[in-house]
DNA sequence: CTCCTTTCAATACGGTCGTATCGATACGAA
DNA sequence: TTCGTATCGATACGACCGTATTGAAAGGAG
């Protein structure tokens, strides 16, 4: 009779509604977000289709989970690059945030193909352009520390304005991976990978102050 | 009995077939791809499912004459911007090719949110992805031709690499306009204006030696 | 004029969708 | 043990989907 202290929870909940999400981000990746409905999510994951309504209620509620999710595994990713004294270096750094947002290898290029679905639902819908925005200032936060740190220890040219330096890579971010997501299916992922190495190289390069002219042409 | 010369042809086909993927552009510009059906088309261009059925036979093939029908849209607009001797200048050309190609008015930026599922689409439909390879490769001939004169006239550095920034430049309008999709609805477009600017002044700094330095800080 | 073909709206059909409901079952509380 | 509740798979329902079919209307060809 206590209220609902009376749990007989025989299953993990939160548990279940991550395998659920992530049967959700293999049909998406696989063959497309219009592909997701209740019964090809809850077959995908080997449950039925009362299971899956139980865990999320409406359709609506369980596509919001599955992007949240999506955005909880990017951000822990990139918030467990630690750059600064004693842990990695600017460069180092660097390659490590921009790897773990560019499609860099087979699952990540999944998780992009995942992303761009739900860029096209943040198109037409303000709910998952607000989750967008918060993978955005994620995005954001990792990048400034990383360039944070380089102007800390001058591996960034002075006079270079940091916060705009931020918004370029993120634009590049964006742009690359989208290039990479539109590309037929097989096509090798060395231009991301490539893309990596060409804005360190570009934003390290000013450790050498002859090499900085030749940045410029 | 002429095989196929008897023709009553009460309305011209083309035209409609345009006006009806119109039709289609409109909803998914408003509502997503995911609410493009044969029904909500036809209901949109004021024409009955069976008239839709007739132009266009399967779905598929109305999807595929709307994306295509964009593309010829968007490759119209970039041709005609006409850069060379007597005609514009590489400052102004480039200016036009890229507010040509990122939302940069409410039309454009419907345009764009247009693109974002088609994109989604193309992610896991090679299908697509080759009709999107083709507006890449429409933008890149249009992006080369403004550098390519700007490499002429000596409006660029001369050791900058005019293919590699054709690459920067595409993979900037890429980000810019993506970040411009994802913004909640009624978001002012100075983000993509700005940057159209900003890319502009980046690379016209050549011109003046004394502002390059400034340009790198 | 009469035919013949194209156009057209309407409707039918089979399928999938999101969601609601329902009996059976499993397990903690008493 | 018995009871009450949470979980479960299965199924029902109405809506919308893509597509096929059908019969009426329309306008050049003879």
């Amino acid at each position: 009779m206590c209220q609902n202290a009376f749990v007989p929870r025989y299953v993990d909940k939160d548990e279940r509604r991550r395998q659920v999400a992530g049967a959700l981000h293999r049909i998406a990746a696989r063959e497309g977000l219009e592909k997701v409905s209740i019964r090809t999510v809850a077959a995908e994951a080997g449950l039925s289709v009362g299971a899956v309504q139980r865990d999320f209620g409406t359709k609506d509620e369980l596509l919001h989970f599955a992007l949240r999710q999506m955005l909880a595994n990017v951000a822990k990713r990139i918030s467990e690059v630690r750059i600064g004294p004693g842990r990695l270096s600017f460069a180092e750094g660097l390659r490590r945030v921009l790897t773990e947002l560019l499609p860099t290898d087979d699952d990540r290029l999944a998780e992009a193909r995942v992303w761009s679905a739900f860029y096209a639902r943040a198109a037409v819908d303000d709910r998952f352009a607000d989750v967008l925005a918060e993978l955005d200032a994620h995005s954001r936060e990792a990048l400034r520390a990383a360039v944070g740190w380089a102007v800390e220890t001058g591996e960034l040219a002075p006079g270079q304005d940091p916060d705009a330096l931020v918004e370029l890579l993120l634009v590049l971010v964006d742009g690359v991976w989208l290039s990479a997501v539109r590309q037929p299916s097989g096509t090798p992922l060395d231009a991301p990978r490539a893309a990596v190495e060409a804005a360190i190289t570009a934003l390290t390069v000013a450790r050498r102050d002859d090499r900085a002219a030749d940045a410029r042409g």
